[in-house]
DNA sequence: TCTGGGGTCCTCTTTCTC
DNA sequence: TCTGGAGAAAGAGGACCC
């Protein structure tokens, strides 16, 4: 979906409309937090994602800053990923606004698949999409970044040399910051200069299961199956707060309302977790995490803020705290009836 | 001066168990 | 009882994604 969040709240606030607009934390530029989506307008002032809101606020002063709020995303994600599913059965969801769909066995073109796709999503939500067609997830997933909004891009096997090799390297999916900082001081730029290293040189430099990766992506290989159901492996919530603390009780209160909202969270998805994990992000952005076991796979407050506080106990508090954060890890799913315990 | 929150997966090291 | 090795599991950190 093109500038989702900012697309759904230009929606249902028209006056919005050809207005930069910010979507991100609690919708307050003098708060902390990010931005989650900057509507095109705002973009033109260089307003992106995960940039803080208070450069953001900088950058585009007159722009609408609103907090996100996920329950309407959702409702209208739900919609989306509905008319996809009566295109094909096999959908990957990406995320609350992408998804991958498996196409092959349609029998009708790429082209005419994706404008009733378009056109259909249209209708039903007054909302754009932009498009991607290749022969595997990563390619498709490539080319629905490049023609944005309201693209349509297909790339065949023939093209990956044209299409793919004059992009930068950062374009693929898989390679961020540091692998692309770590390639160009390798002297490769672009993915066709990453398809023109040996694969002993990438297994080398970056392992061998991401410098397999490296070597078959730049190639548009990609042979990840589609996954149409998945179970979540951990569950957590984490706060940064406003100032940072060097309080305990500030601290110790966080921790025990987070291990609540992470119990409560289980308990509503049906899941137990077997092991907690706490997470302290210090003034200088250095972050420690601590991690126990239990006994048992639970869901009851009590026992997660018991493990979570003997995890907190393992940290040396010795600089101001940024954040924290508690999460449920190794989940199984809560026996039937366990979760509506009266 | 800044750098969210919710996830996944990988790697390395340590600890446990046989 | 001590020792060492192999392999699994646990713990910590880091990179990446939306």
């Amino acid at each position: 979906m093109d500038a989702f969040f900012a697309a759904v709240e230009q929606k249902r606030q028209p006056d919005l409309i050809g207005r930069p607009v910010v979507i991100g934390g609690g919708g307050d530029p003098t708060q902390r937090g990010v931005v989650s989506t900057a509507s095109y307008e705002a973009r033109r002032f260089g307003v992106h994602s995960a940039m803080p809101l208070r450069t953001a606020h900088k950058l585009c002063p007159q722009a609408v800053f609103l907090p996100v709020d996920y329950p309407e995303y959702s409702r209208v994600s739900r919609i989306v990923k509905d008319i996809l599913r009566e295109f094909s059965p096999v959908m990957e969801d990406v995320g609350i606004d992408e998804a991958f769909l498996d196409i092959s066995g349609s029998g009708r073109s790429a082209e005419d698949i994706s404008s009733d796709i378009k056109s259909k999503i249209y209708d039903k939500t007054g909302l754009t999409c932009s498009i991607g067609i290749g022969p595997n997830k990563l390619v498709a997933k490539i080319a629905s970044d490049m023609q944005k909004p309201d693209g349509l891009t297909i790339i065949s096997e023939t093209d990956i040399e044209s299409k793919l090799w004059p992009l930068s390297v950062r374009k693929l999916w898989g390679v961020g910051p540091k692998t692309e900082a770590h390639l160009k001081g390798m002297g490769i730029e672009t993915i066709g200069r990453l398809a023109a290293a040996p694969l002993g040189l990438l297994v080398e430099t970056f392992g061998n299961s991401y410098g397999t990766f490296l070597f078959e992506a730049s190639r548009g290989i990609d042979d990840s199956p589609f996954v149409t159901n998945w179970e979540p492996k951990s569950s957590s919530r984490e706060t940064t707060f406003q100032r940072d603390t060097d309080n305990w009780q500030v601290i110790a209160r966080h921790l025990a309302e987070l291990s609540r909202e992470v119990a409560d969270d289980l308990k509503k998805s049906g899941y137990r977790g077997r092991n907690v994990t706490v997470k302290v992000r210090f003034d200088d952005f250095e972050t420690v995490t601590r991690a126990t076991t239990l006994r048992e796979a639970a869901d009851s407050v009590e026992l997660i803020r018991k493990a979570a506080f003997e995890c907190l106990g393992r940290v040396e508090l010795k600089k101001r705290v940024r954040l924290v954060g508690v999460r449920a890890g190794k989940l199984e799913k809560a026996a039937a009836g366990g979760a509506v315990k009266a």
